[in-house]
DNA sequence: TCGTTTCGGCTACAGACGTAATCGAAGAAT
DNA sequence: ATTCTTCGATTACGTCTGTAGCCGAAACGA
């Protein structure tokens, strides 16, 4: 199996994404500031958060600096190099690398609004130039 | 953790959908079949791909039937429902369900040649009716 | 009929993941 | 100073995943 290093090597699981996900919005914060946005829905407890935590930072992807006695927690990389890698990943995997039938999928799942749809065409025209 | 039932309720693994992908190119096969078009690529050994065949035909997702002595396996799932449950929950997990922010991201990582633009803009144009 | 090959089925096992309890040190309160 | 409280660090443990070995039954060859 592919073992890759190093920022956005190591795998983020979804659990630490919803971790991250806090971060993003928010940083630096204390661990207990993050259970505050998370605990609540999916439910989870203290150490659980703890333990996510401490394993992004084991994979270089959260940086801590202390304050007083605790630590506050920082991304080190950005929401948006973690998101396009996912994205491409699921397009290599699935689409062949291609993102048109990804597009062509999710029209035909009708997982697109009109909304998306006037969106779209938007950011089209604008690439156009 | 959410546990869900029934055909595309159990997730599939990243190595489960490596054998459904050649599930899915010709079927019914044999494991042996099977091993010939992935044991290269991903340097597996039969014992492997059988053992990937039973968690998927416990999963309900692939289903057996008998061929003298052995067993032939085919899919009991379409790739586009697969395909388009992973995609949906990709747009769900970092685009809050939206689309229009993939496309944007595919669009500013670069993954979208100029035959993908032309592609989408055709789709477009026809759903436009 | 007896060994040999061929399968599928069960067993194995390490690493990742989800989830959490416990321990020990450093501060805070008295 | 002594105890109480907070944290982070360490340890735990069941499940899932990747990867594979072993076993027993069936089929085949002799």
């Amino acid at each position: 199996m592919a073992k890759r290093k190093n920022a956005l090597g190591e795998r983020i699981s979804e659990a630490e994404h919803a971790v991250m996900e806090v971060l993003w919005d928010k940083n630096p914060i204390s661990a207990a500031e993050v259970c505050d946005q998370v605990c609540a829905q999916r439910d989870w407890s203290i150490p659980t958060v703890k333990t996510l935590l401490s394993r992004l930072v084991q994979k270089e992807v959260v940086g801590t600096e202390p304050d007083g006695r605790k630590f506050l927690y920082r991304p080190l990389i950005a929401r948006s190099d973690y998101v396009g890698g996912e994205s491409r990943r699921l397009v290599d995997r699935l689409f062949g690398g291609r993102a048109a039938p990804l597009f062509a999928q999710l029209a035909e799942s009708e997982a697109l609004t009109e909304d998306d749809l006037a969106e779209i065409e938007a950011l089209l025209r604008e690439m156009r130039k």
